[in-house]
DNA sequence: CTGAAACTTCAAGTACACTTGAAGTCAAGG
DNA sequence: CCTTGACTTCAAGTGTACTTGAAGTTTCAG
C-alpha cells in the first residue's frame, strides 16, 4: 500500500491535516509536534501527527492557546507511546472546557432571546442589554452580560475567534 | 439623582462596562462608539453607549471581529436613536451565528465524548480521532474533526479565544 | 483658588498565530 | 544526469486587539 505510508512529507501531511506547512513548521518550533529527519535534512512526520494536529485544532476551538496546548500535550507521556488512559484523561480535561464554553455561549444565547422576544434592546428598561443600570443600582462594576462576576481581576482582554 | 447622569466620563464608562479606557479609546478610534466633548475636549459618553459596549462585547465572544462588529452596528440608523426593530434585526442575525458556534461546539463534544468512551485515541483503528486514514481511503483531504468538508478554501487560520 | 486625580493625544510596544520572501538544497520521474 | 517541484532556514512582515508611556491639560472637592 503505497498510498499508506508511515512517514509523511510536510506537504503530504498538510494536506491531509488542513494545516500549512509554515503552519506546521511553526508548531514544531514551538514543540507541539516533533518529526525524523532524512539524510537530506527533510521532515518526515509519522502518522501519528495527524491526530496530534487534530487534538491541536480541536483545543484551538476551544480558546486554548498554543502554549496551553503544548503544555497539556507534554502531560502525555514522553517517551512511550501514549494509551488510552492518556488520552482519555486529556480528553476529558477539554471536555469540562467544551461544556463550560457551550454552557456560556447558551446563557448568552438566551440572554439575546429574551431581549428579541420584548424587542426592548434600545429601553432603558432593559435589565439584559443595559447591565450599567443594574450595576449602578447595585453600585458595583456592570457587564452582566457576559456572566462575569462583579470582580475586575487583572482586566483580561477578551480575544478573537473565527 | 446624582448617581445615574446621563453623560459619562470615560473613567465611569470603563467602570460600568468592565472594558478599560483605553480599550474605550480605541473603540472610538474605530467608529465603534461616539462620545461628545466638553469645553476642555474630555469624552462624555451617553449612557446609551454603555449597552452599545455590551452589545461590542457579546459579538465578540461570537468571534467577529472589530470591524464586522462596526459593519453591524453601523447599519443601525445613523441618526434616529435604534428603535426595537433595528435591534431586533441586529439580535436576530447573531443569534443565527451563536446557534452555529453552539451547534460545531456540541459536535466536536459528541466526538470527544465517543473516544473518551472508546479510549481509542492512540489507536490506528480511530476514525474519529485518525480523520487522515479516512481521508487517505477517500483520497481527499482529511480534517473532519472540526466539521470541515473537503474544501481548501483560502486557508483561514483559525484564531484565538479566551 | 489649589492640588490631586482623571483626563488628553500620539507613538510605540505587546501578544498571538501565523505568513511571506529570499536564497538555497533535496528527491524523484524521465 | 537533469530538471522540476517540494523541501530547507531565517528574518521580517501581517492582522487583530489592545496596552503602555510620555508629556501635557482639565475637573472638581475642599
Amino acid at each position: 500500500m503505497p498510498s499508506l505510508p508511515n512517514k509523511l512529507t510536510i506537504g503530504q501531511t498538510a494536506a491531509r491535516s488542513g494545516v500549512r506547512t509554515s503552519a506546521l513548521r511553526y508548531y514544531e518550533s514551538l514543540g507541539l509536534i516533533t518529526s525524523e529527519r532524512t539524510a537530506g535534512h527533510q521532515r518526515r512526520y509519522a502518522r501519528e501527527t495527524l491526530r496530534r494536529i487534530a487534538v491541536i485544532r480541536a483545543a484551538q476551538l476551544l480558546g486554548l492557546t498554543l502554549e496551553e496546548i503544548r503544555i497539556a500535550l507534554n502531560e502525555l507521556p514522553y517517551a512511550r507511546t501514549p494509551d488510552r488512559q492518556d488520552w482519555q484523561r486529556l480528553s476529558r480535561s477539554w471536555r469540562g472546557s467544551l461544556d463550560q464554553r457551550i454552557a456560556d455561549l447558551q446563557a448568552l444565547r438566551d440572554r439575546m432571546s429574551g431581549c428579541i422576544g420584548c424587542g426592548c434592546l434600545s429601553l432603558e428598561s432593559c435589565a439584559l442589554f443595559n447591565p450599567a443600570d443594574r450595576a449602578a443600582q447595585a453600585g458595583a462594576g456592570a457587564q452582566y452580560l457576559l456572566g462575569e462576576a462583579p470582580d475586575p481581576g487583572p482586566e483580561r482582554a477578551p480575544p478573537r475567534r473565527r
